[in-house]
RNA sequence: GAGACCGUGGUGUAAUAGUAGCACAAAGACCUGUGGAGUCUUUAGUACGGAUGCAAGUUCCGUCGGCCUCCCCA
């Protein structure tokens, strides 16, 4: 081979046979559990007109401003490759006029989303997630309810030490008055606080609250919180979400200082992280799954006044934790039966038998191709196979076939027409 | 967008500036009647471009990648 010409853009990555054993055992685990809870496989399109994520993120945020990977088309419109996949399916909610069906309607999706960032550990430029969706309901046992769906999920993936954090940012009531109490406390403290903070207080002074700069967490600590200054819907919602929290004992904590990175959050946010009761590897928390409440977004996007709540899942930062966990690596279920053939008649006998197997949904290997029998065996040795089957010249003549026991090297003959109701059995044990 | 470190066959690793070697993996043969082993053979590499120098995997510069941190987020 030659100097290898392409590779893979930066940032970007082949999910290989080894890797999707881990796609799969997750897809597996979400689609179930979401059906269970009544949600509803969705599909958007890649691309999106761009305007949807300027207006539903935000024009200002990281991802519109710098991360979005925007192209022209030849027809002229302005598209953008999804960065994440709330404002899609609020588009589609509004498109296909989906407010007139029963509400609340519930959606879960699976796939690539793309951020032009600088790549690093668990942060890729194309990277999947799995997030759920609900529109049309503002009762707070909905946020509750999609804490719990997550939590459940993380729980199958064998996820422990979770964590929940959780905050209500408010709405277009209260929130106005907490920033500006907020940016004019920040102004006194403004010399303590670093560079970028200072500038961020008028613009955005809730993301002071997130930074972790030593001075800033400092004033941050004394600044007031948007927790006391909820207006009485905003208060009382969030209350009982965390009722319906403890009603279903999920470990959560109130973090007032959680504040989201998408302009279109209200209400309820979350965010999950795993927590390593600080082991000696201080391990950077890595956020694995957030989310909140988006009442104002549907309106926002030309739609009706919808409430909505949803929240996504970073795949490959489960992947990175389960491995993390895991010594043992995943892989693909491999068969347990493997079919040696030996001869031209066996061989045809061979694309037969294996067909009956397929009909029988047995899964069976084989390795048609060889010819020494030695080379076939070694090949299912190599499978881990329960079983080989021979079928030689002398057995395809006379219709029978031997079954080999790998653990126990013991093997015996059989009629050709009762192998498979034999392999059943024995599968079974 | 800023910074740190790194880049030798598929993988893992060697090579004071002086013949790019080893192991594993893979493919084939022994082997068309019985696996875990063996023997033999084969495949395959200094990311790319430039500079210095008799000589560069090794030094220097640039590019491209990887990895990690900041930022931000899933």
């Amino acid at each position: 081979m030659k100097k290898v010409k392409f590779q893979v853009p930066t940032g970007m990555h082949d999910i290989l046979p080894s890797e999707e054993a881990y796609f799969q055992k997750i897809y597996k685990s979400v689609e179930s559990i979401s059906k269970f809870y009544g949600f509803q496989k969705i599909d958007t399109p890649i691309v999106e007109d761009a305007e949807v994520f300027s207006k539903a993120v935000g024009i200002s945020t990281d991802i519109v401003e710098k991360e979005m990977y925007v192209f022209k088309t030849k027809g002229g419109d302005v598209l953008a490759l999804r960065p994440e996949g709330t404002a899609p399916i609020a588009r589609s909610y509004i498109e296909h006029g989906m407010f007139n069906l029963p509400q609340p309607i519930k959606f879960w999706y699976f796939g690539p989303f793309f951020r032009h960032e600088r790549p690093q550990a668990g942060r890729f430029r194309q990277f999947w997630q799995f997030g759920l969706e609900v529109f049309g309901e503002d009762s707070p046992i909905i946020d509750a309810e999609l804490i719990q769906v997550f939590y459940t999920i993380l729980k199958d993936l064998k996820f422990k030490n979770l964590i929940v954090e959780v905050n209500s940012i408010g709405d277009s009531q209260c929130r106005p008055y907490y920033k500006k109490l907020l940016s004019s406390y920040l102004r006194t403290h403004q010399h303590s606080l670093c560079p970028k903070c200072q500038k961020k207080i008028k613009d955005n002074p809730l993301r002071v609250l997130d930074c972790k700069d030593d001075r800033c967490r400092d004033v941050v600590s004394r600044a007031p919180q948007m927790i006391d200054h909820l207006c009485e819907g905003c208060h009382n919602h969030f209350r009982q979400v965390l009722e319906f929290l403890d009603g279903v004992e999920i470990p959560y904590r109130l973090n007032p200082y959680l504040v989201r990175g998408l302009d279109y959050y209200t209400r309820t946010v979350f965010e999950f992280i795993e927590d390593k009761h600080s082991d000696e590897n201080n391990e950077r928390k890595m956020e694995l799954l957030g989310g909140g409440r988006y009442d104002a977004l549907v309106k926002l996007l030309g739609g009706k006044d919808v409430p909505a709540c949803g929240g996504a899942m970073g795949i490959e930062r489960i992947i990175i934790a389960i491995k993390n966990r895991e010594k043992e690596v995943l892989s693909e279920t491999s068969p347990r039966i493997f079919l040696a053939q030996l001869g031209s008649l066996a061989k045809i006998k061979s694309l037969k038998l294996l067909e009956e197997f397929r009909k029988a949904n047995i899964n069976i290997s084989q390795s048609l191709s060889k010819n020494s029998l030695k080379t076939q065996l070694r090949i299912s040795d190599k499978m881990g196979v329960d079983y080989t089957l021979i079928l030689g010249q002398k057995e395809a003549i006379s219709g029978m076939i031997i079954i080999r026991n790998m653990k126990t090297s013991k093997q015996e003959t059989v009629l050709l027409e009762n192998v498979i109701p034999i392999i059943k059995k024995r599968l079974k044990k």
